[in-house]
DNA sequence: CTGAAAGCGCTTACAG
DNA sequence: CTGAAAGCGCTTACAG
């Protein structure tokens, strides 16, 4: 069998507790102790074992990362940073693909991977305003990106208003007026389509300009190949249309496909924007002007409040809105 | 405290044992009794302590995977093919970034966990071959993908050589004869930059057709800004060619873009192809020729493969070949 | 600063 | 088909 604490404990002539207070970093033990158990458990390859320690003391150092899937660039990017930011609390990432399908996303929720999961981290898509009551999960949570729920929950989220917004004046501020909107989810009232589409309405109302109906583009999943496919629908009905706005950067870039393969000039006949800056978006042909949503700040932040929950913070729950930055680049401004 | 076995066996009047079987799918239990046992567990919403079975069974039913970084994009496609089939084992999955730093490779196979992965599936880029010695780990491992070690492992393995040379003699059909190489490590013996160039100057060669040494462009990380700056530096060479050969679809991507900058026209004055068949490859403009590894068949025959060894199959170690498939698309073949 | 005892929630033999 | 006992490897009070 592996070695155990008791076999480090005779090993260094002392006892299984002063072990465990080296191995768990207990501050008060006479350094000479320490270096006599830390060449032990160098000398034996002695290796802790989580399980035992996460029976008696209901900690696992682990937690749990919810994401829809990780072959879309904005999730493996944030699995990245999330990855990242859990490493400097000293807490390893289980990551479970939701496919952004409501039972799945349940089942994340209600069993937090046999007590293995210290807290989660939760990014949901598939859930609706009437789930709030799966929210009330026994291990810390926290909630992020997209969709708000008021219900007893910490939110760090995207600032997809002010971020749709800002995207939407700068297509306004070229002289566009006739802007096709891809990836939207009609029926969906609450959700990350529904929000940024209707930031984008209202800052055409502000700007007095009439949204077009027949330019608003449904896709399912936000893939390259829906957004493609959204596009070639979109010409296919022969409406006029000067720019593009893609829910996200993905949509945005299966559009840009779809446009170049039907020789329509980007931006001069059409402008293109998108939303997430994935890496990908500085790269395509022609580069993506797209919303910065603050990938990094979101991780960094989300895992801090989860680390305090689990500390036992008990404070009112927070909302925290990461800072956007919009990207302008050759699919809106040229070369 | 949490509901367990006891509080579950009590409420349907059996032992914690008989709860222990239900849960474990024991197949001879009266039928009546696991319904009475299943409801207790439903009544009560009981769920079973993984690190409690893990700490008396050893079994955790997690799995490892330990790649370079999830940003990525071929290996945040792996790892969701690996959740996957994973999952159709009834596994876990958990990634580690290692960065492909080597030393953060060796920790990832000299502590699994802390034992609490069953498995270990495990893409190394930062091992070299003297590193063989460290593979003799205690839990099972499958290596995925580049790097041939001949030591005592299972492999699952692309198809570096007759891909790449699958690629390069679809670029000389087109006539091109000054063909680029991005991404090389010069230096590195082993590795997927050596195999895949050493199989392209084989090809060369076969051909009767000299590499041209100038034409080799260094890359360190194979990321999207390399790749634009390795071109860069070619462009900025003044050496003449025809035909790029990118080691992998992300240094392709970068070099489009910094082809398209310069103005060249792709593939009229310059051919390109890539390596993996990331998503991407088939949206970028122009769309991008490249070898598709056969990432699911890699993933789930990995996955099948760590399984049995999990369950005690103590057979000879195998070295499994992918099937790859070149993609020929815009960017040699042109519209 | 360190030790001896108890117990976390399961599963593994062993009976019956 | 089901039960009673032991123990996996830790950590948590409690002493000293």
């Amino acid at each position: 069998m592996a070695v155990t604490m008791r076999d480090v404990a005779q090993h260094a002539g002392v006892s299984p507790k002063t072990v465990s207070n080296v191995m768990s970093g207990y501050p008060f033990i006479r350094d000479e102790t320490r270096q006599r158990v830390l060449a032990s458990i160098d000398a034996l390859g002695y290796q802790l074992n989580i399980s035992a320690r996460n029976l008696k003391s209901g900690r696992t150092g682990i937690i749990g990362l919810a994401v829809p899937e990780l072959s879309l660039p904005y999730f493996a990017e944030l699995a990245d940073a999330v990855i990242t930011a859990a490493e400097e609390h000293g807490l390893t990432v289980m990551i479970e693909q939701t496919g952004a399908i409501r039972e799945r996303e349940l089942a994340a929720l209600a069993r937090p991977r046999g007590h293995l999961v210290d807290g989660l981290l939760f990014s949901p898509l598939g859930l609706g305003p009437d789930d709030v009551e799966h929210l009330h999960t026994s291990t810390p949570m926290v909630l992020l990106g997209e969709r708000i729920f008021h219900g007893p929950v910490d939110h760090v989220m995207i600032d997809n208003v002010a971020g749709t917004r800002a995207a939407t004046e700068h297509l306004l501020e070229l002289g566009r007026r006739r802007i096709a909107v891809i990836g939207t989810h009609p029926g969906e009232l609450v959700g990350t389509a529904a929000i940024r589409y209707d930031a984008f309405a209202a800052t055409l109302a502000d700007a007095g300009v009439e949204p077009i109906e027949q330019l608003a583009m449904p896709a399912g999943p936000w893939h390259r190949a829906t957004g493609a496919e959204a596009m070639e629908a979109l010409i296919a009905s022969e409406a006029r249309f000067d720019a593009v706005l893609a829910l996200n950067d993905t949509l945005a870039l299966g559009a840009l496909r779809a446009l170049a393969k039907h020789g329509v000039r980007v931006p001069d006949d059409v402008a293109v924007a998108g939303f997430d800056d994935i890496d990908e978006a500085q790269y395509s042909t022609p580069s993506l002007t797209t919303v910065d949503p603050g990938r990094a700040q979101i991780a960094a932040t989300a895992v801090e409040i989860l680390v305090g929950r689990m500390n036992g913070d008990d404070t009112a729950h927070r909302e925290i809105v990461a800072q956007y930055a919009l990207h302008i680049r050759e699919s809106t401004a040229g070369p």
